[in-house]
DNA sequence: ACCTATTTGTCCGTATGTATG
DNA sequence: CCATACATACGGACAAATAGG
């Protein structure tokens, strides 16, 4: 898995991280259930540090696409759901969102996950 | 509004905060729109550190119930319960279609209705 | 327009705790 | 018991946005 961070960047590192790792399972390069190197370990290929590239690693978890354990490591999480559930879950959210009066932009804002920054 | 910690207790510090500003809110100790302390203004008076407030605080702004700016402060938002419930409905919809191995936009598509318009 | 203080955001480093194997 | 690896907490430093004089 090679990632690669621009520390003149001014997007975080954290987010670099994260990106090239979802970047690293999209693409095939790590597979559902490998196990990510560990945090000490990246940070030190990278030149980061370990908080960094655990800051990385929780907001992977928090998006629930890899799972942490102590004393185990990082591993990608398994398997898929239903194409059709999702499609009922958007359905909702959508719905929800309506009445509370978001907009079509804000309703995609809340799941776009390619914007980075924190919404504001 | 008055939060006590247990530095003795299980529970992280930063939870304990967490919890506790949600309480101040419910039980109407703050109003929506208050400000909330500084994070060295609140660690002081806990005996905690900035950054476990901070952390504290930005778990309440993923949970949709504050609004942080630099410079600002903290606020409490106008309607965290829809906020909140939306954000979360948002968080899980897209861990599940991650899971399912969609792409960002393809995770967009599901939720946007502007069909045939130019998305810039 | 400028400067300063405030306050959050990021990153680093260190230390200690806790679950896993 | 011991090594591994994430989890929490502290502290310091600097950046960036905001507000006020």
């Amino acid at each position: 898995m090679l990632i690669r961070v621009d520390g003149s960047s001014t997007v975080p590192l954290y987010e670099q991280i994260a990106a090239g790792v979802r970047r690293a399972i999209t693409e095939g390069a790590v597979s559902r259930g490998d196990r990510l190197p560990a945090a000490k370990e990246l940070g030190a290929s990278l030149d980061v540090n370990m908080h960094t590239v655990l800051k990385a690693y929780g907001q992977l978890r928090d998006e629930g696409i890899i799972e942490m354990r102590r004393g185990r490591g990082v591993t990608v999480v398994d398997q898929p759901a239903d194409h059709a559930l999702l499609a009922e879950s958007a359905r909702k959210l959508v719905a929800d969102a309506r009445r509370a009066g978001l907009t079509a932009e804000e309703i995609i804002r809340l799941v776009d996950v390619r914007d980075q920054k924190r919404r504001e």
